[in-house]
DNA sequence: GACAAATGATACCAAGATGGTATCATTATA
DNA sequence: TATAATGATACCATCTTGGTATCATTTGTC
């Protein structure tokens, strides 16, 4: 049960990188040398970035990605429920009948608190508290 | 990025009804009408049940299955890694060099930490603790 | 002993998700 | 006008999920 998928990792490593310096723009071809990511790959989530209101980008020669949001107010979560949809642990669960004796009420409740703290903890990782403080 | 896979959700409902009649045999027959799971699917989580000591089998004409565990020590987390492996949230976060300035370890470790209060969590829902006290 | 009905062991399979690649069009700078 | 960036899409191989199918073996009952 994978929290993030590959493109979620890829995508919070390229918004952390872009974020350390705030307002330049940055080229795939760039981001790709420094974060070891498949290029043609980046491309697509950074295009997705673009769409949800992350990256704003540039066109032409001199062109590339520019960070548009508040680093501070972009959390993991936000970037999970971009690429993976949204976020919900206990799809499914019990829908069918079942045999009349189990509570399943008691479980699909303690999974839905367990799916509502961690859905609180991933809001609280934002960008900014990922990036280091100290200059150089 | 779901908690329970089907196997694992059909396993917790098959064990739970075995569980409410601890001690008796029950057939895959009986337990596909009761709990709406395809026959041929139950009868190879019921096998891999068996394989991990969670039930004993009894062949032949009036065989079936038996709780061989102790339901109250079988846990949602247990049956979790029956089917779907060791519990593990943030597999390959990171694995590849990252952009300098990006405090990778504060990522890990936020995540690990979600990722053992999940599992404990997880832990403490017992089969038990699924069935219903009153009698009938 | 033969039959029926259960599990044991395995192999197979379709659909969807994952993790990409490839291509062509468009924009903008030099 | 050539070049180098993104925009938009289509494609594709592999893996996982959620099963099905088949044949062998065991055991209770007639």
């Amino acid at each position: 049960m994978k929290l993030l998928t590959r493109d979620t990792d890829y995508a919070i490593r390229a918004v952390t990188c872009i974020a350390a310096n705030h307002g330049e723009i940055h080229n795939v071809g760039e981001l790709t040398g420094k974060l070891d990511i498949p290029r043609p790959f980046l491309r697509k989530i950074m295009q997705i970035m673009q769409h949800n209101g992350i990256l704003e980008s540039i066109r032409g020669k001199t062109g590339g990605f520019r960070l548009v949001a508040d680093p501070s107010k972009i959390s993991v979560l936000n970037l999970i429920e971009i690429f993976q949809g949204p976020f919900q642990m206990d799809q499914h669960i019990f829908k069918k009948k079942v045999c009349p004796r189990v509570k399943i009420c008691v479980l699909k409740k303690k999974l839905d608190k367990i799916e509502a703290s961690v859905k609180k903890e991933l809001n609280t990782i934002t960008m900014t508290s990922l990036i280091e403080n100290k200059k150089k």
